[in-house]
DNA sequence: ACCTGAACACCGTTCAAGT
DNA sequence: ACCTGAACACCGTTCAAGT
């Protein structure tokens, strides 16, 4: 434990003066990282935004990667708030597609790792959640436990994926890029790759994410209702 | 263009001497972050490993994001060997486990841009054979092309939280965590998490790397059964 | 308890030369 | 054509002080 808050904060005087806070630290963090992406995110930066020599900020966490994950931490406590009732598909669903809405809100929390942040604390709501919802589907503790560990990186995957317009590229970057995409694609040697010069349209068209992730979430959970115990289709026919 | 190879290589005298080449310096930086990861590869380090000033790269690659990019091309051409027969699920089943293994092998390089890669040369061979397991699945060219953009990306989430011994984290490491993970995940409060506490052994054990690729594996394919047109299932009874 | 200031050991990259 | 050398504008972080 090298540093951290102590014993006392002090939270009287802390709010009347213009100090820094955990807190503060944290919101300034996750505003930056949306607006510019998470290489943005620099402790120099920060401290300037903050008025505050770049050290100060070291008081607050021992280490840049800790921020981060604080950061991280900050978001995914966005989610763990809508109760849970209905059937189980029906609860696994709304949970993933919650989980999805801020990652998608925040898509920089995936390569600052989310993976990770799910068994820390505000996580552990979503993993407990999807638990509990895959065990009233008729999964055992281990299978459920496995097929949770998959659906939540399946779904960092999808939205890491996310063709729409960030904070790096515009929404006109995305459709000049979507453009000359699909031109290369089109262009390309047809006996060589003809299905891709064949979908070379769909393929370079990635402007309506909500289609994106819809044909996403869809393979994703039909993929879960087969697997589950009283399916009738069982996934060994496509397997060697 | 600001850079690159420009006309006459003059290749005789360039293996000749101990040269540099584009080929030499992607083949050192594919084996740096195996070795070590993509946070260790850097053009300073590179150029020392390769006897030879920083800057001296620089004339190959314009900037480090295209030696990436080059790179990640390098390891995605390890897969477009195999050819392809059999029935279409058997066809899609061996091309995914095919680019997983290749993954697996180079898992850095999903964090340097393995999804743009797809669109490029090496990986459009991918691409291609996704797309015509698909079309002779039944799907149409719009359907088979967003479907294989979520299976692909879907695949890259997989492979990013392999939970498995990496160039970073030794086996000893794996194991020592692992029994931590599962200490602090049962110690939790069961009122407040109950399904992870039950859980929690499977949860921490990240041991076997297999059985969680199989698990997500099982995932994707019973998704593209479920979804391939003629089957009886369909995933819309899961959704809202 | 909370923050400043100077310094260290790094980065990627530009620009001007060398051969 | 291919590479060197010096410099610039950045990083995260340590260490010693300030108040």
């Amino acid at each position: 434990m090298p540093a951290g808050r102590p014993a006392k904060p002090s939270r009287a005087r802390a709010t009347a003066r213009g100090q820094l806070s955990r807190a503060a630290i944290v919101r300034r963090t996750v505003a930056l990282a949306d607006a510019e992406g998470v290489a943005a995110v620099t402790i120099r930066r920060l401290a300037t935004e903050l008025r505050v020599t770049p050290m100060a900020l070291y008081w607050h966490f021992p280490s840049k990667e800790d921020l981060l994950d604080a950061a991280v931490d900050a978001v995914l406590a966005e989610v763990a708030g809508v109760g849970a009732a209905g059937p189980w598909q029906r609860r696994f669903t709304a949970l993933i597609e919650e989980l999805v809405a801020a990652l998608r809100a925040h898509q920089w929390v995936i390569a600052a790792g989310a993976d990770r942040a799910l068994m820390r604390e505000p996580g552990l709501e979503i993993t407990d959640r999807a638990l509990d919802a895959l065990r009233d589907g008729g999964f055992g503790p281990q299978a459920a436990a496995n097929l949770a560990r998959s659906v939540l990186h399946t779904v960092l995957g999808l939205v890491a994926g996310d063709p729409g317009p960030g904070p790096t590229r515009s929404a006109a970057d995305v459709a000049d890029q979507e453009r000359r995409t699909r031109q290369r694609l089109e262009s390309l040697p047809a006996d060589r790759y003809p299905r891709v010069v064949e979908a070379a349209a769909p393929l370079a068209a990635c402007a309506d994410a909500d289609d994106y992730y819809r044909a996403g979430l869809d393979l994703l959970l039909a993929g879960v209702a087969a697997l589950a115990p009283g399916s009738a289709q069982r996934p060994t026919a496509a397997r060697t």
